[in-house]
DNA sequence: GTGAAAGCGCTAACAC
DNA sequence: GTGTTAGCGCTTTCAC
């Protein structure tokens, strides 16, 4: 017996035929006289022979395989977004290859061009700007991005961010909140947007908001946050928060301050993390759509790779989901 | 200018020297005469150079991927999990191919066989027991596995999910509790262990353990589940949960039927999930260091790949985080 | 319908 | 040090 597996030679010999015809038996690009035909599913069973994706990939350049690059996949936007990804990815027999960037600007270019040559396309998140992303465009292969692009051609699936936190302003000015904080995330090319949102509800009012800033999206961050926002000179009523991670830490910590919430403060976030709804009070937040996100950013990239002509970029809308982390003012 | 990227044979025509001195020089095989290198990187860079990993592969027998085969990425543990492969693998220049089998065994197995051929190696959770995971054995490539097999010769990281239930039934029999219930997934093939460890305590106490089920790890099934538990006609002081998300689902819905907690019942759960510290009460769990599991997983399996001896199997220990979750009886 | 032959881009002996 | 050569396992014209 032969080491390693069955190639296409072995079947070939066993059937008694050519590798030429193994090949188009394998891949049913033809049919076959049923003499021949037996024999080929005779030997294919015998020998259990699976054909090597390697060297078909070489040929056809194609790896049905997709490259997605993420920021960190133990946030719940992107953990939905992968999950996503990978349903419709296996509906159409790809592969996912994972890469956590975990946050490092420094390291995700050289990961991603070391990604590029070995899947049909990519699906990245990232946080550099547009400017900053050009040489997304010499992978040379059909790129979707995780956010909504202007001034780069690269199809994407964004969300509308400025819309996001400026339905949570004014759900919080309808409770008769005043003065209202958002506590952000600096880092992220998104921040902007959101800033810009609810600056623009605020203002239809005549009122400004207080900015803040964390230095990751997490729990913890919100949480060393709070009390920079929560006891210094002007208490803000209402805190909106970059993401539901931080939202929770803020929540938590302002708890430990002494505060009672919602009474003391109304809390909100964006995303739409399955734990919102667990903690207490549960937490108002927009669902952002982010197992959405993955599925439709993949189809995206399967369509094109099908050929199919770009049906234009998606921008996905906000839906707000008001709980008890808001509540009017007292 | 030629279609597609620069192949072996552009810089070596560029560089006038033959393809297999491109390759040493690409590869760092071999020192070269300095004229002959300062061609060499001229050639590369100004064609923008990167070999092909497919080409490469097929020769060498080595693709730099690791297949990553788990149940569902939404569940915090398996989300860790992938965090500490994800990590470890990019330290060392391999890339994670990624497959969310969403709990369907029926699928698993011809996702994981198609797997294998593009990766190096594997590392594998499944709810399959020892019996059906044999062709596993087959797969021609490294395993690894995340959880303990004895039967079987797959290298494996597991963890000791029945000191995990000892440890927290000896915790609510100290502070009081007699009548304690868990609240199992029994398509989990670690339910057993789970369950057998609790009894145990409580059989040295000389009790005996109220066993429950739910359909899904998840934070839903804790809810749905939860009336079934609280409502029969004989109430448990306590309950273990499986995991934590069952843990936030029961708790959330427990409250919601109008027990208080923790006084009315005290709920543990097994993962150590971050969320479990940001619910009221705060949840007391296991922390089965999930994150550790992937990185040794993944260290494991590329120890394997540059030929060391498998240092044995792991067993991860349990390590209680009492929390409010759980209280003396009053 | 079936097969012969060329070659995808690269590496690995082995000469020189 | 550098080049020649022989493939890796497969698909794909293009004859027959």
């Amino acid at each position: 017996m032969k080491s390693g597996s069955p190639t296409i030679r072995d079947v070939a010999a066993m059937a008694g035929v050519s590798v030429a015809t193994v090949s188009k038996y394998v891949n049913g690009t033809q049919r076959f006289s049923p003499a021949v035909e037996a024999k080929l599913k005779d030997a294919v069973e015998s020998l259990g022979y699976r054909s090597n994706p390697l060297a078909r990939s070489m040929i056809t350049g194609r790896t049905r395989t997709i490259g997605v690059a993420i920021l960190d996949i133990t946030n719940p936007h992107f953990t939905k977004v992968v999950k996503g990804a990978n349903r419709v990815a296996l509906q159409h027999d790809y592969t996912l290859l994972l890469v956590d960037t975990e946050e490092n600007p420094a390291r995700e270019r050289s990961v991603i061009e070391a990604l590029a040559p070995r899947v049909d396309g990519l699906i990245i998140s990232s946080r550099a700007s547009e400017e900053m992303a050009q040489w997304m465009l010499e992978l040379d292969k059909p790129v979707v991005m995780l956010r909504s692009v202007r001034g780069l051609a690269i199809p994407n699936v964004g969300f509308d961010n400025r819309l996001a936190t400026y339905m949570l302003a004014r759900h919080l000015l309808n409770l008769g909140h005043r003065h209202i904080a958002y506590l952000g995330f600096g880092a992220a090319s998104i921040n902007d947007e959101r800033i810009a949102g609810a600056r623009a509800a605020l203002a239809e009012a005549g009122l400004a908001l207080d900015v803040h800033d964390t230095h990751a999206p997490t729990a913890q961050a919100g949480e060393q946050a709070c009390s920079r926002v929560m006891l210094g000179p002007d208490r803000p009523q209402a805190v909106i928060c970059y993401n539901d991670l931080i939202a929770l830490g803020f929540m938590k910590e302002a708890k430990s301050l002494g505060f009672r919430l919602p009474q003391d403060v109304s809390v909100a976030g964006i995303d739409n993390a399955l734990y919102g709804e667990y903690v207490e009070p549960s937490l108002t937040t927009i669902d952002a759509q982010s197992e959405t996100m993955g599925e439709l950013a993949m189809q995206k990239l399967i369509d094109a790779l099908a050929g199919k002509e770009d049906a234009g970029n998606i921008v996905l809308e906000p839906r707000l989901i008001a709980r008890d982390s808001t509540v009017a003012r007292a």
